[in-house]
DNA sequence: GATGAATGAGGTTTCATTCAT
DNA sequence: CATGAATGAAACCTCATTCAT
């Protein structure tokens, strides 16, 4: 494994446990068996890491998702397998799903920076995929709502609340897959033929 | 004013405008017009202010929304009530929320605080007056679902997926009040009845 | 108990605990049970307390010494009650005992204060309780020693080492009391008439 | 000379001349003619660096006395050897000394430290060669003593109250060298044939 | 490509003391 | 007599980053 995989790797492990903050750049570079220095020879800086992490993760956040829809015909069952993915996926990513979670709303929120400009982008082509879905539902007839733009950035309220929710709720948060599912459908279900 | 309130208040802008982390005592000081030891004087540490700015809105939010649930009798009035008082809440807690929803996660993976515990503790309330109004519904017919525990938590974690893009996200997000109270609805409508 | 008083006795066992340095003005205020601003009130400042802490042993320290010393006629029994004296009281003050020898070096070596003045004052007074003994001793025979002023800072250095190591010493240390009157009795006998 | 060496050299007299706790890193870092931040790079914290001064003075001040002592064959020469050696190291390292007299009993009452473990192990290292050397006189004949180890821990006391003496104390204290000598020579010597 | 010693700005916290009441 | 809110100086320590090797 290369020196600046290692250190990818030290550092989402880092981030996930302690948080972007309190992981050191020394804590990263002894955990990843390389010098200090050798941080900054791979990365600009430490901000520069969690960057990688997430450009690696969102691409394939993003490729997996486009792929895994495409394998559906009708539109409920696309927005049915966006649903699905996404549980696979924060437990496959849990660790950079936990560091997005934690530490980017610091980032985002603050500054006009590189890591606000990759989180629009991942969300844009979710938003996407989501709609293009509902689209094709509406059109196969799987599918009714009144606002397809809207509906979207429901479902991706909802998929973000659940995920932040299994990761970092301090409250029991029982298995709610199946249940998910069902309040969706029902929720895009055309009049007289919900749940058939 | 006194002082106490002083620095509760700076201190909630400069979070809220920056994040927990990077605004620093001094900052908090200055902004509140008074000494930097008088913050050590009214609070134990800097931890101890924001669990403070914490409690107070803690405890706001969920006498309010309970106050504002129980003014409906209809179970399906109560779900939409908790719908309308959370982006209510979030526009005129918005300092509060976006506090919460950037410096919460950092603290809440991170270790066994008293601020964890104050979350929690909000959570279950919170929890707890969905659930009930759920059970209303069920109760007078104006709500359907197969299990009451886990729709609270379903529509708990919309709620707040929805904040969280309202506030974070780099996304444009468009009007969903109404959309969301529609979307609902559906999902929670008893069969053959929906939406008349 | 007036709160003069209260503090002189709340302050005594804290730092008799926790060193001077370790133990804050607030800290004696709360075990005390008075306001903080009351310290300031009775004494000038946190010196001002070990000072009259210390002014108290010290009074004591001499004063009883002087009594005990009195009561015996001859030299060598003198030097005897010297040496029992200070392990008596030893145990008896051993709170100030340890402030004394924790905490006095540091402002002993520091400054020209009030507190140096009366450590001076207090072993001017010892030095000269025991050369007085080592006197009466040699001139009734009881004692032998070429040198009395030398000899008086030899048992005083001693008797301070020894107080040292039973408060402060990591290590273990066996009770002595009696091999260290037999020590003493031996290094202080005229010729050919030791130890009868 | 190292830059490390430095901070041991400026901070060994500083601490020796103000004490530890009136001694600041910023004081040790400008004197020692490096930036405050490399103090930590080197050291892990304030105590680290007094830790290091005690290391390297402890590892000496054992090595050397049982180098010295090693020398004689008499056991009660290897007794005086022990006092002798005594005398001229609290001049030769009287800063060390200093600081050990001055700072350790505050850190020594007060938690189970490094530092303690260290003072103890020496402490151990010297009363085991003075029960050595004691040992070795009674087996040749010029030592007598009831007990051992208590002699041990009587003639460690009272090498250390008069290098207190000596380094501390606001008396003004005669050279007692000589006259030191004489009495333990007095005090251990075999009956019938002290002093000759 | 890689290192690690060195930096210095910045952070949080402690605490003796003051003073208006 | 007594209080306790307020102060601000000073303390220790962390850490991302630089740079000579």
């Amino acid at each position: 494994m290369s020196r600046k995989q290692a250190i990818i790797e030290a550092a989402t492990r880092l981030f996930a446990e302690n948080g972007f903050y309190r992981t050191s750049t020394i804590d990263i570079a002894e955990s990843a068996g390389v010098a200090h220095g050798t941080l900054f020879y791979h990365f600009k800086n430490k901000e520069g890491i969690i960057y990688e992490i997430f450009r690696l993760a969102g691409d394939t956040y993003v490729s997996e998702m486009q792929a895994d829809v495409g394998r559906d015909r009708i539109g409920l069952e696309k927005i049915e397998a966006v649903l699905r993915f996404n549980i696979a996926f924060s437990r496959s990513h849990s660790k950079q799903l936990l560091i997005f979670l934690r530490d980017f709303p610091e980032e985002l929120a603050s500054k006009e920076s590189r890591l606000k400009a990759l989180v629009k982008s991942v969300g844009e082509q979710v938003i996407e995929i989501i709609e293009q879905s509902l689209e094709t539902g509406i059109a196969d007839g799987s599918v009714a709502t009144s606002n397809i733009q809207k509906t979207a950035h429901i479902l991706n309220g909802l998929i973000f609340g659940l995920m932040h929710m299994n990761l970092l709720s301090p409250l029991e948060i029982p298995e709610m897959e199946e249940s998910v599912n069902e309040f969706c459908r029902k929720a895009l279900a055309p009049e007289n033929s919900s749940d058939q």
